[in-house]
RNA sequence: GUGGUUGUAGCUCAGUCGGUUAGAGUAGUGGAUUGUGGUUCCAUUGGUCGUGGGUUCGAAUCCCAUCUUCCACCCCA
């Protein structure tokens, strides 16, 4: 018996109306990417797991699929840790290859491997998919797209201005209002250095991170429950007061508690400077100073983004930040990078939300030629050869059955056009043409129809 | 990974207290109408009731497991 096909958990077929639409978010991101002069590459499915390994911390880790080696992949092994059951020491047995789970640690090896090739400042972008292990849920999938655009090789602050300024542009294009969420992670590694706690940044930052979601307390106790000291959490409390002032004032509130601490203060200018600029292009949407903004991966070490969607809930829709290091755990040392990464999988789901989609992006086709089979087919496909010479897109029904038949699949398609070429019209030379929205039609010589639709 | 939720025709969903042959709308197919679609009318094809076990004289319905969906946590785009 047949088995009933299914996909993998938390993966999706696209049909041709979600192609559209997805393409129309596709396009309207690598037009504006390559209007800001990003040159376009991909890199493999999967990477190497010593790649992957270690970048995204330690839920990174868990959340990695892995690909079992080809062969006879239990031959050589250790027989205790089979016996023991030891999956976890087992894999690197096993597996040396995993899916990507984005694209920026790929495009770090890239930019290692292909160093001698590439003339620095390199800006590229990279639309691909990745994957990650995790629970599926509302905007939350096993495979989604990424849509990176990344500047390596300039550590100039006009870099994280640009990325805001194609930020900002696409969501214009795209008519999503968004709320542009920055922070620098050198203002947070002064908090921790402050506060006597700096060995704790990644869980200060993961606790601060959920202030405006699950309160004050509730982060202090996340806090408490991760080792930080209630002295250090004392010194702590004063700062979390400052979310409903302007940047500026955020910024001068700050430089109190930091001021002697020069990673702070570092910090605290680098994001000045940003606003300065910010100050001077025309922007559509806000950015906004969020010092509970903190983001998981570990390898950023400056500016970090974060956009939000105002008028639908739903998690990032786009992030991203600076990172000085990333590839010299690749053996290129003092390479420093800023990048970003729209999430297409959850601007769709906002734009289907706000009903944000053009309309017409499933009419593909613009003529149907109906087949009335003999001599008149064989006259109808050089009269679909001459349609398209013009430019114009059109198809000839392939089977000879009722014409009533044919024009519903030109109504299901939506195809705005029939074009009739039966005897009566090969004979005269005028083939009647069908405005199927109008629901008329006239009789017209091939050129006239492609003036008329070209001029559509 | 933890807790909860969901699954019946291609799609959207009914299905009573466990009781005969599981229904509707829509889509599909044929016709009314042999060269004219959308509207209308008539007829009609689709179901391992997610899957596997169990309880019962009898299971779509109750129980267990599993997969899937969605949600919360964790984390993130």
């Amino acid at each position: 018996m047949a088995q009933k096909p299914s996909i993998p958990k938390g993966t999706r077929d696209f049909s041709a109306t979600e192609m559209a639409r997805r393409n129309y978010i596709f396009d309207t991101i690598s037009q504006v990417y390559k209007l800001f002069g990003f040159q376009q590459i991909e890199t493999p499915a999967m990477e190497n797991l010593s790649t992957l390994m270690g970048k995204y911390g330690e839920e990174g880790d868990k959340l990695l699929f892995k690909i079992l080696n080809s062969g006879d992949f239990l031959s050589g092994i250790d027989r205790t840790k089979i016996q023991d059951i030891q999956s976890q020491k087992l894999t690197s047995d096993i597996s040396e290859k995993g899916l990507r789970y984005d694209l920026t640690v790929p495009f770090a090896r890239y930019v290692v491997m292909h160093r001698n090739e590439i003339q620095f400042p390199f800006k590229r972008f990279q639309i691909q998919p990745v994957w990650r292990a995790d629970r599926p849920q509302k905007g939350r999938y096993r495979e989604f797209y990424q849509c990176d655009a990344d500047i390596i090789g300039s550590q100039s602050l006009l870099n994280e201005i640009e990325l805001i300024q194609m930020i900002d542009e696409v969501f214009k294009r795209l008519n999503i209002n968004v709320v542009i969420k920055i922070n620098n992670r050198k203002i947070l590694a002064g908090i921790a250095e402050y506060i006597g706690a700096p060995e704790h940044l990644i869980a200060i930052t993961v606790a601060l991170d959920k202030l405006d979601k699950i309160g004050e307390e509730a982060v202090i106790n996340e806090m408490i429950a991760n080792g930080i000291s209630t002295s250090s959490i004392e010194k702590l409390k004063p700062l979390l007061k400052v979310q409903n002032q302007n940047n500026a004032d955020k910024l001068e509130y700050l430089k109190q508690f930091l001021l002697g601490l020069p990673i702070g203060m570092k910090g605290i200018e680098e994001m000045e400077e940003i606003f300065a600029f910010a100050e001077t292009i025309k922007l559509q949407n806000k950015i906004q100073l969020d010092l509970t903004l903190a983001r998981g991966l570990n390898y950023y070490t400056g500016a970090i983004f974060e956009v939000a969607a105002l008028d639908v809930k739903m998690g990032s829709i786009c992030g991203g930040g600076r990172y000085d290091n990333l590839t010299g755990i690749f053996g290129m040392p003092d390479v420093s990078g800023v990048g970003i990464s729209f999430g297409a999988d959850r601007i769709y789901d906002v734009l289907l939300e706000l009903d944000g989609f053009p309309k017409n992006q499933m009419q593909n086709t613009s003529i149907l030629i109906v087949n009335f089979g003999g001599s008149e087919a064989i006259q109808a496909m050089s009269i679909a050869t001459a349609l398209r010479n013009a430019g114009i897109s059109c198809m000839l029904f392939p089977e000879t059955i009722k014409i009533a038949k044919q024009f519903n699949f030109a109504n299901v398609l939506q195809i705005p056009y029939v074009l009739i070429a039966g005897s009566n019209e090969v004979e005269t030379g005028k083939l009647n043409l069908k405005d199927m929205n109008q629901g008329t039609q006239e009789l017209l010589f091939i050129d006239q129809i492609i003036e008329k639709l070209q001029n559509h």
